[in-house]
DNA sequence: CGCGATTTGTGCACGCCTTCACAAGCGCCT
DNA sequence: AGGCGCTTGTGAAGGCGTGCACAAATCGCG
């Protein structure tokens, strides 16, 4: 994750309306603020107009001066002694996240995995349309997986640039990685969401996230090594009093 | 994420030699734990014997300060001068991680996504064998996937309890996911990796990670508004002096 | 019209995490 | 044996994020 700073541009006129210059926001509330999209649009199919902070946290798992102090720094949605119009936050988020505006995503290693996300409805449902697949093997080449064809990866480039990708998403196996994130990044891609276990190293522009699945195990793991240790002692009959009970919509 | 605390248990008595009092660390060094340790095996292989904290910072994607001081936390596993053994520091962080006992894990749900996690190399490959799926439609009961037969979501609660199933997966759909995480939980599993789009309710002695790829996806999709909405004013060439620029082996 | 109930927005303090900078320790070379 | 270069481990400082607690603001009702 390229830690680049944000600091300064202080910007952000409350008093004109439009949000046009570009909110300096926390990482870390940028991170819940797609939480805080998926819990609004169920709010929103259930038929909730408007929504307090304290029940939107609920919904999306956090805690709500937490949720409040989010959605401050996108400027004042909320109606003091009602909530947050349900409609408003949600065009207002989408807004701030940029997914008013289709972008094109491309796919390249389709192994077992790639085979999923090329099929996987929660990136279509959130706006995202993937428009290209790619892999180095010729024998899967020209295969079509959920309606789009495979193609060579040496029209990566070619296509990248031609179908204006802007993010692409890496899910070869890690030998490969590095090859596909240089021509992604050759071809003006400037987001890539990598899947691969290992480390890319790309221009200081460029976004790169890193989903590890085997990560996630581990660090499960070590939590279970933890309580295990913890039950051997006598203390044990662990409290599990449950403190975060909320209600899931659904 | 069940936010349980960590304090208290001072614990760890760093007199007695063997690491056996479980050592406290910070979570933030647990979610890197991994990541160097796939550095350190890759860098094993390639023939290393001993590796300085700047070359494994670099072979993770970390800063070298930030490293030795994750790893200090762990004791002292290097040596001034040289480095730290590789061999060694692997057996310590697979030691602190639990890694070196076998856990069982179950997976639930087996649409696109759950297919491609049964048969991910990076599970077993890391250690973690999935003993068994489940899926609640009847057509799909008995199939076999990647060599295990797919069970009916009723057996669930028996299977978990029976094969002492430690990680339990869920790749269902977002509604079912409550349901499921229930069943899980009753049956003593305390330690669920979630991909379904949804916050989970569990008691607070069970771990939840969740995975879910549209986030990251939209969180790209903020960047890339952002750093399009820089290069359209006149300041543009935005500083990008950020800093993480390193070597990937392979 | 005023008052109370309700809920947002935020100042503040605290704790975690990161980063710098350097002392302490180790091995090698002379 | 002694000195020198290299690397670890860590004290301290700064920044970021979280959560509390409350003032400000809005609505509804009498």
């Amino acid at each position: 994750m390229s830690q680049q700073r944000h600091g300064s541009t202080p910007g952000h006129r409350p008093g004109d309306g439009a949000a046009q210059a570009f909110p300096e926001l926390p990482e870390a509330t940028i991170a819940r603020l797609p939480e805080y999209l998926r819990a609004l649009h169920n709010l929103g199919e259930a038929g909730a107009d408007t929504v307090s902070s304290e029940g939107l946290a609920a919904a999306a798992g956090v805690n709500s001066a937490k949720l409040r102090k989010d959605l401050s720094h996108l400027g004042s949605y909320g109606t003091r002694g009602v909530g947050y119009d349900v409609t408003l936050l949600i065009e207002q988020i989408e807004y701030v996240l940029g997914l008013d505006q289709r972008r094109a995503v491309c796919l390249v290693g389709l192994g077992n995995l790639g085979h999923a996300l090329a099929g996987y409805d929660g990136f279509a449902s959130r706006g995202f349309k993937i428009v290209a697949l790619f892999d180095a093997d010729e024998s899967k080449v020209g295969e079509r997986i959920h309606g789009l064809p495979v193609r060579h990866i040496s029209d990566l480039g070619r296509v990248a640039v031609e179908e204006k990708i802007a993010i692409g998403v890496i899910s070869t196996p890690p030998g490969a990685a590095q090859a596909v994130a240089d021509v992604l990044v050759d071809a003006g891609v400037t987001s890539i969401l990598n899947f691969a276990p290992c480390v890319l190293s790309v221009p200081a522009n460029v976004d790169v996230r890193k989903v590890d699945l085997a990560i996630e195990l581990q660090i499960l793991s070590f939590h279970e090594h933890r309580k295990a240790s913890l039950t051997a002692l006598p203390g044990g009959r662990s409290a599990a009093t449950a403190g975060n009970q909320e209600a899931v919509g659904s």
